[in-house]
Formats: C-alpha cells, sequence, structure tokens
RNA sequence: GGCUUCCUAGCUCAAUGGUAGAGCAGUUGACUCUUAAUCAAUUGGUUCAGGGUUCGAGUCCCUGGGGAGCCA
C-alpha cells in the first residue's frame, strides 16, 4: 500500500493523512462530500416496524465510533446528536470497491450512509447499509474507546473530544440544554416577556461583587461587565412590562472553584402584583416541572462534600424556615441576636470559626449562616426574613423592620434562588443604596433611582443560578461539569501543536 | 494568593535511583450477526519545560508552565 520510503505505520495522524491523498489522487475529497439526514440515531431506531426486516429506507450521517469489521461483513456505530446506531455493511450489499474502501475508514470519521433497517440477532435494530459516503475525514484519533477520556484538562479543553467519548458528559450537557429550554417555555407560558439588557454597563449594580473593567473606544468611557441582571429587568417594570424575564450571562472577577466560574448564566424573574410568596410557589412549580420533563422523577441524588449521598426530594411542599430561627436553634442561644458584639465574637472562637473584629454584627451572624448551617441544608428549603443588611433591594417586613420580605432557596446546601418582594419606595431605595456605598457616590446607580421615582408596580423577583441549578439536577461534581468551555489559563502547547506536517 | 497533589506512547495506566512497559488505538494478516468482537504478528517515547544532585534521574532537589483538591 505505501511506496513511501519511511514507514508512518505508527504515527496514526500520518497514516490518516495518506488515506485522505490516497482518495484525493483516486479522484475523491470527503471534505467537498455531503450526505442526507433523513433521521437522527433514535428518531431512526423507532421507525423500525417490528418482525418487518427492511421495510424501512433511511439515511442516517455521523461519526464512527465503533468498528468490528469481519471479513466480508461488519458492524460500526455512528454518534449523532441523539446517540449511536448500529450499522450492517456487507461486502455482497456494498460491492467488493466500496466494501474494501469503507475498511479504510478510521474511528473518528464522518459518514452518511442509506439503507433498510432490521434487527440483529442480539436484538439491536440496525442499518443494513446499501450505500454510504465519507463526507469528513478525522485527521486526528480518538479518545481510548472504553476509558474515554479522564484528563480533565483535556476534557475542558477539547470538550469536544469529551462529547464524542463520555457518554455522561453529553447526556449532562444536553439536560443543560433541556433545562434551559423547559425554562423558557414554564415562563412564556405564564406570559412572561424574554428580554435582552445590557451586558456592559456603567454601574455594577443588583449584588455586590468585583466586576469586570473594559473599556468602550467609541466613547472613551470605562464600562463593567454585568455582576446581575436585576435593575435593568426592573426598569422594565416600570416601562410596563409586567411580567418579565432575562437568561443571560454574568461576569464576577472573584475566585474561581467547583462552584465558581467567572462567566455565570443567571435566571432573573420579576411578576408585577406578586411578592416573595408568589415567587415560592413559582419556583417549586418550576423545579417540579424540571424534574418530571428533564429528569424524569421526583428526587435526584445527591454527594455532600463528606461524601455522603442522600435524596433530594422536590415533591409536595418544602420546608420554610426563619433565618433567625436557623441561627438560634445552631448556636442554642434564643437571645443571640440580643448579644453584644464581643459575646458573638467569644462564640465563633468557641466553635473555630474565624470572624473579624471589624466586622458588623449581622456579618459575623452571617459567617455563621454561611459557614456552618448552609450547607446541611440538604432538601429543598426557603430561608426567610434575612437580615435588612443582606440585600438593599427588598422591602422591608411590615411587623419587623430588622428583617426583609425574601426567601432564600437551599438545596443540597447550596444557594440556588434569592427572590424578593421588590423595594419599590425609591427614597428608601436611594437610603439602602447610599448606606451599602458608604460615602461613594458613584457606586449608586442614579439612573436606576431616577426609573424608580417614575413609578414601579409591586412585584417578586427572583434569581435561579442556571448553572448550580445543573450541578443539582444532573448530580455533577462540579461548575465544570455543566458549562461547555470553563474557563482556564490559556494553554502555550495549544498553539504550538496544530500545525500540519508539510 | 497559600498548602497538598498530579503531568510517562494518540488515549487509559505501569515502572525500589539501575536497559521506560501493558491494554486500547495504529500497521499487516485471518474471519460474512458483532456488542470493550476474536485470533496471530508488529510499529510507536525529547517521561510538561529548563536547571541541579548522582557513576547513573521518569523517580530526589530547585525554577517555570498547566490541571485537580483543600483553604483564603
Amino acid at each position: 500500500m505505501s511506496d513511501t520510503p519511511t514507514d508512518i505505520s505508527h504515527d496514526q495522524v500520518a497514516v490518516r493523512r495518506q488515506k485522505l491523498a490516497d482518495l484525493r489522487a483516486a479522484g475523491f475529497d470527503p471534505f467537498r462530500a455531503n450526505c442526507e439526514q433523513t433521521h437522527f440515531s433514535d428518531d431512526a431506531k423507532k421507525c423500525y416496524v417490528e418482525g418487518e426486516d427492511n421495510a424501512v429506507r433511511l439515511s442516517v450521517a455521523g461519526r464512527l465510533v465503533t468498528f468490528r469489521i469481519q471479513g466480508g461483513s461488519g458492524f460500526v456505530k455512528i454518534l449523532d446528536q441523539q446517540g449511536q446506531i448500529q450499522l450492517y455493511v456487507k461486502r455482497d450489499v456494498l460491492g467488493v470497491d466500496a466494501y474494501a474502501a469503507f475498511k479504510k475508514l478510521d474511528f473518528g470519521d464522518f459518514i452518511g450512509v442509506t439503507g433498510t433497517l432490521f434487527k440483529t440477532k442480539a436484538g439491536e435494530i440496525t442499518v443494513r447499509v446499501e450505500s454510504y459516503t465519507l463526507v469528513s475525514k478525522a485527521l486526528r484519533p480518538l479518545p481510548e474507546k472504553w476509558h474515554g477520556l479522564t484528563n480533565d484538562e483535556q476534557v475542558y479543553r477539547q470538550r469536544y473530544l469529551d462529547l464524542i467519548v463520555n457518554a455522561e458528559s453529553r447526556k449532562r450537557l444536553m439536560q443543560r440544554s433541556r433545562i434551559i429550554s423547559y425554562v423558557r417555555r414554564f415562563l412564556e407560558d405564564r406570559k412572561f416577556i424574554e428580554v435582552e439588557t445590557p451586558i456592559l454597563q456603567g454601574v455594577a449594580g443588583g449584588a455586590a461583587a468585583r466586576p469586570f473593567e473594559t473599556h468602550l473606544n467609541a466613547l472613551n468611557i470605562d464600562f463593567v461587565l454585568r455582576i446581575s441582571l436585576e435593575l435593568y429587568l426592573k426598569r422594565m417594570l416600570v416601562g410596563g412590562y409586567d411580567r418579565v424575564f432575562e437568561l443571560g450571562r454574568n461576569f464576577r472577577n472573584e475566585g474561581m472553584d467547583r462552584k465558581h466560574n467567572p462567566e455565570f448564566t443567571m435566571l432573573e424573574v420579576y411578576q408585577a402584583y406578586s411578592d416573595y410568596r408568589g415567587m415560592m410557589t413559582l419556583v417549586r412549580d418550576l423545579f417540579q416541572g424540571l424534574c418530571r420533563d428533564v429528569i424524569g422523577s421526583d428526587t435526584i441524588k445527591f454527594t455532600d462534600k463528606d461524601g455522603n449521598t442522600h435524596d433530594i426530594n422536590f415533591a409536595g411542599e418544602w420546608r420554610e424556615v426563619r433565618y433567625k430561627d436557623l441561627i438560634t436553634q445552631f448556636t442554642g442561644d434564643a437571645n443571640w441576636f440580643g448579644r453584644a458584639k464581643d459575646e458573638k465574637i467569644a462564640y465563633c472562637k468557641s466553635i473555630d470559626l474565624f470572624v473579624d473584629p471589624a466586622w458588623e454584627d449581622f456579618e459575623i451572624t452571617n459567617e455563621i449562616f454561611s459557614k456552618k448551617i448552609e450547607h446541611t441544608l440538604i432538601q429543598p428549603t426557603f430561608v426567610t426574613h434575612l437580615p435588612k443588611e443582606l440585600c438593599p433591594l427588598a422591602k422591608i417586613n411590615l411587623e419587623d423592620p430588622g428583617v426583609i420580605d425574601v426567601f432564600e432557596l437551599t438545596i443540597g446546601g447550596m444557594e440556588v434562588a434569592p427572590a424578593y418582594s421588590e423595594q419599590n419606595d425609591p427614597d428608601v431605595q436611594r437610603a439602602m443604596f447610599e448606606a451599602q456605598a458608604g460615602g461613594e457616590q458613584q457606586k449608586v446607580d442614579n439612573d436606576f433611582l431616577l426609573a424608580l421615582e417614575h413609578g414601579m408596580p409591586p412585584a417578586g423577583g427572583m434569581g435561579i443560578g442556571i448553572d448550580r441549578l445543573c450541578i443539582l439536577l444532573t448530580a455533577a461534581d462540579s461548575i465544570r461539569d455543566v458549562i461547555l468551555f470553563p474557563q482556564l489559563r490559556p494553554s502555550a502547547a495549544a498553539a504550538t501543536d496544530s500545525a500540519p506536517a508539510a
């Protein structure tokens, strides 16, 4: 086969390039070919009529991922977006030349085939190939078929390889797409309108986080990338959109770990004439629908950070508990909120919890919540009546002016969805902003306050971290497993590794 | 940012400081219902990069790069 002087049989790329060159020399260029795809793999298999082999003719296409040739016939499998389908090729059907060429195909090549459906002795619905076309040559080999690709770095940098060889990754990331699709349908069914608001903002509002900074040359002005969707969506309430949502990317220039990627996807929903209690119903209906539609079960498996497994049950009513009660229960001190700061600090010391003496009282208390309590809330839990200092954008509770009308939905020990009765009093809102800005007037979004002065209807609002939701529902270990291309340091090797052999 | 740990063939992994190996994949051959197909033969390495210690380094030390985990 080879009249080249050097043996290239050990070099898989060279072998594949030689095959490509041979095809071209024979007058066929796979990169100039195409094929028909009448069915995806799963849809094709559903077309099989029980007991009637070779009654249905169709065309499928995909990447070769299994190759079992035995003499004059063989079975191969191709992978498309729905999964795999088996193909049966036979010399007697294809003809000697076409069959010989088929045997030279490699793992990873894209082919299109036309043929009829039948069921093998082993019971697998299979396409009996009448003709095929090579429509793209893979010049590099795939990772190993049995162990797949396990090198984390390569999984993230070359996600396409992970998707080809690791079925769980493919499934998990497909589920993410279905989750997002379901969220849209769910909200649209309830007459919510999807909008798109600016990512480049003058003031990074709606949350407390360090933003990415950038510069708009045309106006010679510094901008930041948004850290939240909130303030622009509320402007939509002012503008008369009663039910509005945005599903989009936020950016926070902070740490990266199993739960944080610098860019992440948030859903925010605002419903006029509702409140945080209305959001409870909405979020519960949404999650229960997601479980049914995407997962197919009311319960999901969850492994906590100590390796213990739990079943999280989304059915029925969910636990509702006041922030204050969680704190007094944890500390065993019914009068916790009446204690002096020194006493709180002393207590934290006694449980080995670091707190900075410069912190405010509420920060010390919240450190207990976030470090000691939050991760124990495994089953869906609405934590309500949070201290007002924790969020300046919510309405103050009518009975207790120290707390706000909000919940934080915590599942699997993670805060998944905060919701508020939204503050719509412009004067209270301004005072809260100014207290939070601590004298730095430029951090106050005056344009938003102007909008509030025009009148915003009472509303319930809610945010859901889509990545965390996906972690939960797909039982993923890390945010990197539910983001197609998680952020990594640039790889120096990648740039030099792609030059083709001359 | 700190601590711990990992980086060896295309992939998954071995290798007391003493000649770098296996499985899969590749190549050649056999095989017309396979399921990680099977059988026979066989190729393939700048051990992440650069220094150092040593008679001798994949292994020990240092610097750098990248990944993961824990902490901040």
